[in-house]
RNA sequence: GGCCCGAUGGCGGAGUGGUGACGCAGCGGAUUGCAAAUCCGUGUACGCCGGUUCGAUUCCGGCUCGGGCCUCCA
């Protein structure tokens, strides 16, 4: 245990290692440089607001190292490249299917839920990786790269060019997986050497033509789904580099295979990334949220029923990424009640902040909050408890405002909630039932307050039931006067 | 079937071998024409059975329940 924490001194940055399944101290391969990978969404739907609970980690991270003054390279994949849809090797492309579905080229489907995945990234306030890496960017390296390893790696069947598992050591360690057998739920494709052998190239099947397709050496195909993430990253990051993220079902599959191919093409043993750091899921009341389950929660579906994105945000970063959160919409008009007072207390603090100077010697409380927050964040970036930190910040009336809004800066510099200029107007999203403007609700409040004047309660009462009626509480003690009532 | 994880108050969610975070809701007070908003204050918990220990919610074992992965999925 820390007896005596050194306030001088900056915590080590701790970070969980799915490889090693305990905590290790960040130490960066490159000198004063943080290169993460995030593994990004497949564009033939809209992201849920689980799958975007990995970004909000991911950002969590990268906000971290740069706080901790990493020069932070990070780069996120957007797989434009069609997966499959249905079990084993012999199902149709998920793009190809929705592009068939919506008579829309693949190419326009792709675009259309890229655009829709950068606003949700936007709304929720995470920083733009330095790169978006597009997958179907990367096709003639993913053929050069499959031609590299095929030979020692590789062998072919009908379907396409698979990756032998065999060739490479230890592999699964990722997953704590043993690679053989274990009764699947699928059909294992015909032909395989091993069970876990994955596809590296998937040939369009004979007589099919698809918009996305490329030549190979092994035919007319695309690649297979894990092929592009070794690819890019080792590309853009070099190998080693320091962190791999994704969502925990990553770990099973889809992140071993990686490490597979990395090895392979490295001819190294090492897993390509250092630390592989893998967030928990959103989980609703009947399991975790998923785009084959039918209907799902958007983050549009939250704005539109006036619930601001950065409530989502604190949602998140109020429990730690490698435990479930439990979505429920209570738990998030709580957690946008919250954001509206921390908002309040900003607002405040900023008033307080006009009328001071700057002050000579940090207060000991300042000091000793600022080693509070880093010590949560440092310990694998424990964030719920920085949030109480935060609100006791506000809270401290007898501490130098300047002093207590550097303090503020630097948490906000790690949350991301926009502390610094979010305003309460901002969180007051007009739900998309309102059927009433804001120009008229406040005309009706000016009525009211000459009701009241006049003391004519009757008057003044009637407005507000019928503003009442019409999803609008009033609020008179209050200079915003008024706020959209949210229904679910 | 195989592998893995979790179980904390009304809801969500931290943390800890011994003074039971925190948020939302609730309750009390201030305020208000009455409310609302806001501010201040406040109660309630550690799945079950054993074990280790002076002491366990925290460590170990078993049980029950829930969940994840094994198919694309954050």
């Amino acid at each position: 245990m820390n007896e005596t924490p050194d306030n001088s001194a900056p915590a080590p940055l701790k970070l969980f290692n799915s490889l090693t399944r305990t905590p290790e101290i960040f130490t960066p391969v490159h000198e004063g440089e943080a290169r993460v990978y995030t593994c990004g969404p497949t564009v033939y739907n809209y992201p849920h607001i689980g799958n975007m609970r990995a970004y909000v980690f991911a950002d969590l991270l990268g906000r971290t190292l740069s706080w901790k003054g990493y020069k932070l390279i990070h780069v996120i994949n957007i797989t434009d490249v069609g997966h499959l849809t249905d079990d084993g090797d012999a199902g149709e492309d998920k793009l190809e299917k929705a592009a068939a579905e919506r008579a829309q080229s693949i190419w326009d489907i792709a675009k259309h839920y890229t655009e829709a995945y950068w606003d949700d990234i936007k709304a929720l306030n995470i920083r733009q990786p330095a790169h978006w890496s597009i997958a179907t960017d990367y096709v003639p390296q993913m053929i050069d790269y499959a031609k590299a390893i095929a030979d020692k790696h590789c062998y072919e069947l009908p379907g396409g060019l698979y990756f032998d598992v065999s060739t490479v050591a230890d592999y699964g360690r990722l997953a704590r997986a043993t690679t053989e057998d274990g009764e699947g739920r699928i059909d294992a494709v015909e032909g395989k050497r091993n069970a876990a052998d994955f596809a590296i190239w998937r040939k369009t099947p004979e007589g099919e033509s698809r918009q996305m397709e490329w030549d190979s050496p092994w035919g007319k195909g695309a690649p297979g789904w894990h092929l592009e993430c070794s690819v890019m990253s080792e590309a853009l990051l070099g190998l080693p580099f320091d962190i791999h993220t994704g969502g925990i079902d990553h770990r099973e599959i889809h992140h071993p295979n990686e490490i597979a191919q990395n090895q392979a093409h490295s001819g190294c043993d090492h897993s390509g990334a250092r630390i592989w750091m893998h967030n928990n899921f959103l989980i609703d009341r009947a399991g975790k949220m998923s785009k084959s389950a039918g209907e799902f929660l958007r983050l549009q579906l939250l704005i539109d029923k006036g619930i601001h994105p950065l409530a989502y945000r604190l949602m998140c970063l109020q429990a730690h990424y490698r435990s479930e959160l439990e979505f429920s919409w209570d738990n998030l008009i709580a957690a946008l009640t919250r954001l509206k007072r921390i908002v309040m207390g900003v607002e405040r603090l900023k008033e307080r902040l006009k009328a001071t100077q700057d002050s000579k010697p940090p207060h000991p409380k300042i000091t000793e909050m600022r080693a509070q927050l880093d010590s949560a964040i440092s310990n694998d970036l424990n964030s719920p408890p920085v949030i109480p930190l935060l609100e006791d910040l506000l809270s401290l009336k007898k501490i130098d405002p300047v002093q207590r809004m550097n303090l503020l800066q630097e948490i906000d510099q790690l949350l991301g909630l926009n502390l610094q200029t979010l305003t309460r107007t901002d969180l007051r999203l007009p739900p998309k039932s309102a059927s009433i403007s804001e120009t008229e609700i406040e005309d009706k409040l000016d009525l009211r307050q000459q009701a009241k004047a006049a003391k004519d309660f009757v008057a003044a009462d009637a407005i507000r039931d019928e503003l009442t009626a019409q999803g609008v509480e009033l609020m008179d003690g209050d200079p915003l006067r008024w706020e959209w009532s949210i229904k679910i």
